[in-house]
DNA sequence: GCAAGGTC
């Protein structure tokens, strides 16, 4: 008999060749796929089995309205309350959904291994959905393998106790996506409707509203108004000063300070007429401050932010860099427990070597090392170590620091605790009691490893009880209560988590999303004050209805789902009675909007006075205004710089895209009429020339006469050269400029015409037309060093098919002009022609060059005759 | 153009 065989479906590539891993003993094969598939033979429910363990990334699918629903001009904001939502695939290029149904034919079991949290159940139903399986299905069936970590023995025991999907935990996330959805975008269109059509400096295009963004502004705007409303005090201290041993010591009043000046006076009075210190008691304790617990995610973020001056957008970039390279363990968790199997002893040791720590790491190895403070297990990963050593060289400045801190923190979690003696001294003055206290470390313990959490040492002189001292002088200190700080992005990070307010993975995106919609600003020390924008719909809310900002409306949120992954409710009930809920307070907020109006009027200038923002400036990076009436302009209100544009036909924003030579987005524009052509392009740029040989192209555009739009000819990605960006489809599009080593970047003015030009020293190169896909290749030419590119002519298949062409060749020199690749089997093979060299520095001559150079071998290829 | 949640 055939064995039969299992499907295994993990959240992400990495936990599928981990489970693979463990399950064959390191013996499967690999197959290559949307995500990898790993193969291998073994027993399953006591049967000879085939498993295929593949795995998602992360959910398949997300909510959305359909099509007719996406229209702002058509549907009414609160039509969306009652209006049908669609499951579309959240990355469609990665094909999850056929790859899942296609691995699971002739499958006769499938397994689920995706995270054990209310996401990772909900992502099991997508799954089941794209394999067609179904849940009560004698035949075909479907388990659950319930994990707390990816490790040999929990895969193992999980193997040994499958379980069923939950549906309620599944169905909770199903409403909490459609109630984020319908709420979200219901009240950001309005919002961003009634006040983008009325003011014109508002200095965001949309005016958003979300359950987590929205009370995150929040306190950030609390504090704000604390700061703003705060009022001070005057105080006074009473402050005795005395000479013990030769030295001058202060000494602390009990009553730490007050605020009537009469009364404080009349204490310095007394103390200073009695003049004689009376020690009255000397008490000495042991004090420990506790190893740290294991890193979580929150944790990480608040240090990078405090510590390190990352903000949690770019933290968590580095660490997921870190984690990709395999330096750091998983990133995201809420835990701080380790699991009971975990290996301290092998991720110590991959420590010793390193020249700062080592020795003390060899030093616990030695004398032992203790089990790190139980922290809290979320059951979801390990807290963040290190997994192998690195040095400075290896990661860059800013990604070493990182990890060095997940080091010395790992390594802190196993070190002693910090033990010091604390004495306290304390003193009558005429009855009065003052006191001071002293501080001795006698076990420096983890913070030789993390000094920047050091006990002060503070030494005392010798005090006896009983004795009696003079006063040297009695100060009457006068301050002033002070308002609190602006919010730091840390403390921020403790409400948000305190609050239930998004997730270890999506903290640092609600935090970026209220900075990037100007609602924040992040100042010195990373402290976030609120702008003019964010103060305003904060108030506004507090005047219409608080709750809307209030971090309960997240909790409440939760709350209603809660009952639904335990079973408790409806689903469908639960959806209907929370969105009618808040499409009561859409209808309410609708109609008292004029109250937060009245704030936005007070700040910004009606629409009729400025315009309607369009793109963000490059030297200010504030929002240009497009002042529409003939001729239409761009004008910028900081720098007082106005931009003239192409006429007679529509702009708009070019993809959030900037251009790489100055920083302006780019901007689109669209002939009139349903055939219109349209190009994009920089405002800065296209008033600015930035090389020569460009002013043919745009004057050619300003006329009219040509300004063809290349079709599929996607722009390139200008915000980095990583090869795996997928800003657009030639994100490879960018190499090395051979005569001053600077970047070549696709020309953004161009787009039709592909044409590269070296951002330093403006050297312009042509490129071959008509192609489908450039990008650039990991070959360096043998003459000038520069990136070899790749032009693909093949405009229907992506992969290549068998006998499909591509060009690739050194765009600066001859050498490799006319080089060939064929597509065989699907992998490309290089098939070098006529390379007949002309030597380094030949290629000098390109800048400016045009037709004519060609070579007579094969017109179509070469890339400058075109 | 819009939310929040996974993950890359």
């Amino acid at each position: 008999m055939a064995p039969s065989k299992v499907l295994m479906v993990a959240e992400k590539p990495s936990i599928a060749l981990s489970i693979a891993t463990v399950l064959s003993r390191g013996q499967m094969s690999t197959r290559r796929g949307s995500t990898d598939v790993h193969e291998f033979d073994g027993q399953f429910c006591g049967f000879h089995a085939h498993f295929k363990v593949t795995s998602v990334i992360g959910h398949i699918f997300s909510v959305d309205f359909p099509s007719p629903y996406q229209d702002w001009m058509v549907t009414n904001p609160v039509d969306l309350f009652q209006a049908p939502i669609v499951k579309t695939e959240s990355n469609p290029k990665a094909h999850i959904r056929r790859h899942l149904s296609q691995e699971a034919r002739g499958c006769a079991h499938l397994v689920l291994w995706l995270d054990c949290d209310r996401e990772g159940e909900n992502i099991c139903f997508e799954v089941i959905e794209c394999t067609g399986f179904h849940v009560n299905e004698a035949r075909r069936r479907v388990y659950r393998a319930r994990f707390s970590s990816v490790t040999e023995k929990d895969i193992l025991k999980a193997m040994d106790n499958l379980v069923d999907p939950n549906r309620d935990e599944a169905s909770a996330v199903d409403a909490r996506q459609e109630i984020d959805l319908k709420v979200g975008v219901a009240f950001t269109r309005f919002q961003t409707s009634y006040f983008q059509g009325k003011y014109g400096n508002l200095d965001s295009r949309v005016i958003s509203y979300g359950p987590c963004q929205t009370p995150t502004l929040g306190f950030c705007v609390q504090r704000y108004l604390q700061i703003t409303t705060f009022k001070p005090e005057k105080f006074w201290v009473v402050r005795p000063f005395i000479i013990q041993s030769g030295y001058e010591l202060q000494l602390e009043w009990e009553r730490n300070k007050l605020f009537d000046l009469d009364v404080a006076v009349m204490f310095q009075k007394l103390v200073m007429e009695d003049g004689i210190v009376e020690v009255i008691d000397i008490s000495e304790k042991q004090e420990c401050k506790s190893r740290p617990s294991g890193l979580n995610t929150v944790n990480f973020l608040k240090v990078a932010s405090s510590a390190l001056g990352f903000g949690p957008q770019m933290a968590m970039q580095l660490a997921e860099r870190l984690y990709i390279q395999g330096f750091i363990s998983y990133p995201r968790t809420e835990s701080t427990a380790y699991p009971s199997s975990f290996d301290f002893k092998g991720t110590l040791g991959a420590q010793v070597k390193n020249p700062m720590w080592g020795n003390y790491v060899q030093q616990l190895l030695d004398n032992g090392y203790l089990k790190p403070r139980s922290g809290t297990d979320a059951g979801d990963h390990p807290p963040i170590t290190p997994m192998r050593l690195a040095t400075e060289d290896m990661l860059g400045n800013d990604a070493w620091r990182m990890y060095q801190y997940v080091c010395q923190h790992f390594i802190g979690t196993v070190s002693p605790d910090c033990k010091y003696v604390r004495t306290k001294v304390e003193f009558s003055i005429g009855g009065e009691l003052f006191h001071c206290t002293g501080q001795h470390v006698t076990v420096k313990g983890f913070t030789s490893i993390m000094p920047w959490l050091s006990v002060n040492e503070k030494n005392l002189p010798q005090f006896t009880k009983g004795e009696k001292i003079e006063v040297l002088k009695v100060e009457l200190h006068e301050g002033n209560t002070s308002p609190p700080d602006y919010l730091s992005e840390s403390e921020l990070i403790s409400l948000m988590e305190k609050n239930g307010i998004g997730t270890d993975a999506s903290i640092s995106a609600h935090i970026n999303n209220i900075c990037e919609r100007n609602y924040v600003q992040v100042q010195a020390g990373r402290k976030l004050v609120p702008t003019a924008l964010g103060i305003s719909l904060i108030r506004g809310y507090q005047c219409i209805d608080p709750d809307l900002c209030l971090p309960d409306i997240r909790s409440f949120i939760e709350q209603q789902i809660t009952l639904v992954a335990k079973g408790q409710a409806d689903c469908l009930r639960v959806v209907q009675h929370v969105l009618q809920q808040f499409k009561q307070k859409f209808i309410y907020f609708v109609r008292k909007i004029e109250n937060m109006d009245t704030l936005f009027e007070a700040q910004f200038s009606p629409l009729a006075e400025s315009g309607r923002v369009l793109s963000k400036c490059g030297k200010c990076l504030r929002y240009m205004k497009y002042i529409s009436t003939q001729p239409s302009r761009l004008y910028c209100s900081t720098c007082e710089e106005v931009y003239d544009l192409p006429q007679k036909g529509t702009i708009k924003l070019y993809k959030e895209l900037t251009c790489p030579l100055d920083n302006f987005e780019l901007l689109i524009f669209s002939m009139a009429g349903p055939e219109g052509k349209s190009f994009p392009f920089c405002p800065y740029c296209y008033n600015s020339p930035p090389f020569e040989g460009i002013d043919t192209l745009f004057s050619a555009v300003k006329t009219g006469s040509s300004g063809k739009a290349g079709k599929g000819a996607g722009m390139p990605c200008f915000l980095c050269p990583h090869p795996t960006c997928r800003h657009s489809l030639i994100a490879q599009g960018v190499c090395a400029c051979p005569e001053c080593n600077g970047t070549l970047v696709l020309d953004p003015v161009s787009a039709p015409k592909w044409r590269l030009y070296c951002n330093m020293c403006n050297c312009l190169v042509f490129l071959p037309q008509g192609a489908h896909r450039i990008s650039t290749t990991r070959e360096r030419c043998p003459e000038c060093d520069s990136t070899i590119i790749e032009v693909d002519f093949n405009k229907k298949s992506t992969p290549l098919k068998d006998g499909a062409t591509l060009h690739t060749g050194c765009i600066l020199c001859d050498e490799l002009l006319h080089s060939l690749v064929e597509v065989k089997h699907g992998k490309s093979f290089f098939k070098r022609m006529g390379a007949r060299g002309r030597g380094r520095g030949s290629g000098r001559g390109y800048k400016g060059r045009g037709r004519g150079s060609g070579r007579s071998d094969d017109p179509k290829m070469s890339f400058r005759d075109f």
